[in-house]
This record gives structure tokens, sequence and C-alpha cells, in this order.
DNA sequence: GTCTATAACGAGATAGAC
DNA sequence: GTCTATCTCGTTATAGAC
């Protein structure tokens, strides 16, 4: 079927979907899920509301569409970080770090606090993607303590909801406060709980 | 100035003043700041939208009323806690619990994740909140830890945050599963974390 | 795939009678 | 202190031309 065929190397989502997504990720993070409307996504992309429409009839499947898509994403994330088990956990604890100095909540997080108001395709997609966080944190936290790596007592799932209850607020409260640090010192915390080491204080200019 | 006395038991609010703030303040747990209306709460009370605006002019200074009120409510109910430092913390957490087996959030946790779309009145009296729960944690971990009876190193400011943390995360994802029990396990290893004994298994109908 | 135009509704808020 | 009536604006969504 030649006629379908494109150039090897060309793009192969519609340009526009992907700066639609883009977009409304950025906004959602911001300022959640009811804190923001196709008006605001076609100010920025100048286009009109109804095109957003052609591509998204409605807000519910733009929002399901933003959760899969981060889903996605998060998880590829996931899947490329290696090191020792300390290292990847610093790793993990730095997406969230990146989010964060951005302005942003993680997108989930913030959607899980305005869950009661969600349609139910997006509630789904919601808890699929703790689902899928908290196996990677499992298989990771058991993997490190067999090694001897990582230190805990216990049930290994409720570690790993405990690290992703402490980050999500974490992040809730540092953007309260506008202080980023507040995350990163709590997240020194959890991490220190499961034995991965504090790193040497940063001197000043040290790179 | 005898003109202006009340019988001493008579109520000192007004009661559509403590029943509005009573309805949002539900409305807000449940749904967020921006989750609801004038709308709603005129049809539960069954007053009209003009009149809750002769009580609070605009939503934002209803917000922060709330915000205040929740906060001095809170505090009287940390101020009334007592017993072994581990058993002021076992209330204290209790006191979470108590509102999420009613499906609510904490309110100042709801309004944090929305934080970047609120007005400056509003976030002002949120940090609020805030620091005098901290505030309340520093010191009451400190006198347990100074008695012997928690266990733990390092800063009690940042161990204090990562509690409020923790238990703030714990609401937002066992609400997005709809499991309390979520919250629960969540709360009993931090406070485990505390050399805070975890309570005997319950058995069935001991009660 | 993007547009203009508009429908249909709900939001926060105000004026002024009672 | 509560009401009716109304205003203005923003929201999601649709119809139909290009």
């Amino acid at each position: 079927m030649p006629m379908k065929e494109r150039p090897a190397m060309a793009p192969k989502v519609p340009e526009t979907l992907e700066r639609i997504l883009e977009e409304a990720q950025q906004l959602a993070q911001e300022r959640g899920f009811n804190g923001f409307s196709y008006a605001d996504i076609a100010a920025t992309l100048k286009i009109t509301k109804a095109s957003l429409h052609y591509h998204f009839a409605t807000k519910a499947e733009l929002g399901r569409a933003l959760v899969a898509r981060y889903t996605a994403r998060f998880q590829a994330a996931l899947e490329a970080l290696d090191g020792t088990p300390a290292n990847i956990l610093r790793r993990y604890v730095k997406l969230y770090e990146d989010v964060l100095v951005r302005d942003r909540m993680c997108l989930c997080g913030m959607f899980a606090a305005e869950y009661s108001t969600l349609p139910a395709p997006m509630r789904n997609e919601l808890r699929r993607f703790f689902d899928k966080n908290e196996a990677w944190l499992v298989r990771h936290l058991e993997e490190g303590r067999a090694a001897g790596a990582l230190q805990y007592e216990g049930s290994s799932l409720e570690m790993a909801r405990m690290l992703t209850a402490g980050l999500e607020g974490a992040m809730l409260l540092a953007r309260s406060f506008e202080e980023p640090e507040r995350f990163t010192a709590t997240a020194e915390r959890l991490l220190a709980d499961l034995g991965v080491p504090r790193p040497r204080k940063r001197s000043i200019g040290s790179g």
C-alpha cells in the first residue's frame, strides 16, 4: 500500500495534536483540570476553540488523553533509569524535582486532588498511572533490598505508597510556599529512611 | 453597655453565617475551591445567591474565611490532644483519618493543590495554616524525643514537614482509589519511623 | 483541518424593593 | 437579612462554510 507511505523521517503525530497536548498539559499541571479552558489553549496556540474541538471533541476526552500520554512518558522515563539501586531512586526523585522547578505539579497528583470532579474515564486512567508507578517502585525497592543496597522493614508495597504519598504531598506544600527546597528536603528524608545516603553538601560554585 | 447584651447561653455567631461556612467547607473539601459555586450553597441552604453575597461579598472573601475558620478549629483540636507523645501523634493522625472517612480532603491540602489559582488573601491564610500545624508538630516531636518516647534522627522541622507531606499525599491517593485503608497504612508507616509502635491487629468484632 | 458564528448554560456579582 | 431581577462574562459545545 504505497499510497499511504510517508518519508521515513517524518513525524508520526500530527503537529497540531502534539502542540495541543503539550500546552494543555502545562496548563493542567499549573492550574489543574478545572483551572484552564479551551480558550486558554486556543489563545496560546493561536487557533480557534472550534479547531480544538475537532481534535478533542470534549474536554473529558482531552483530559483522558493527557493522563494516558503522561503515563506512557513517565513509564518510559522510569524504564530508562539505571545505576545502583540508590542512584536509581535518586534519579526517580529527580524526575519529580524537574517538574517542580518549572513551577508545575505532577499532572496526576494535581488530578488526584480534583478526583471527585473528574469524568469516569479520567479517573480510571489516573489510577492506571499510580498503579504503574507503584509497580515500578515495588520492583526496584525489592531488588535493592535483596542486593543489600536498601534497608527497610516490612512491606515493599506499603513503602512504595509512602514514597509516592510523601513526594506528591511535598510537591503540593513546596508549591504553596514557593520554596522548591522544601521538596528536596523531604525527599532526602524519605530516601534516608531507605538507607540511601544524603549527598555531600554542595559547596558554592563547585558545580 | 447593657443595650448590647445577650443572654449568656445564646449562640454568638449568626446562624446563617455559620450554616454557609459549614456547607461551603464541605463542598470545598469534597470538590475544591474551584469545584463549587454560590449556586450550590444556595440550593442546599434554600436561600438565594444574593443573600450569600450579603454575608460574603466575593467568593475570595468566603474562601479566606473558610481557611481562617479551619485553621482556628484545627489549632483548637491540636491543643486538646493529650496523652503520651506516641498517643498524641496517633490522635493527630486520627484527625486526618476522620476527615477522610467522610469522603473529604483536608481543606488546606485541597487548597494547596489549587494554590496557583487562589486569590492572594487565601494564599496567605493557607500558609498560616501550615505554619501553625508545623509549629505544633515540631514542639511535640522534640518533646517526645527528649522524653525518649520518640526516636528519629536530624531536624525536627524536616520531620514535621515529611509527616505533613506524607499525610496530605496519602489522603490524596486514598481518595483517588476510594480506599481509606491506604491512608491508614501509610500513616502507620510514618508513625513507625518515629518509633510509635503499630497497634495490635484488631480482631473482628472485638471493637 | 481550520474558520465564523452562535447556542446554551452557569459563573460571580449588583441594584434596589421589601 | 432576604428577596427578584438582571448584568456581564466565561464556559463547553455545535453547525456549517471554506
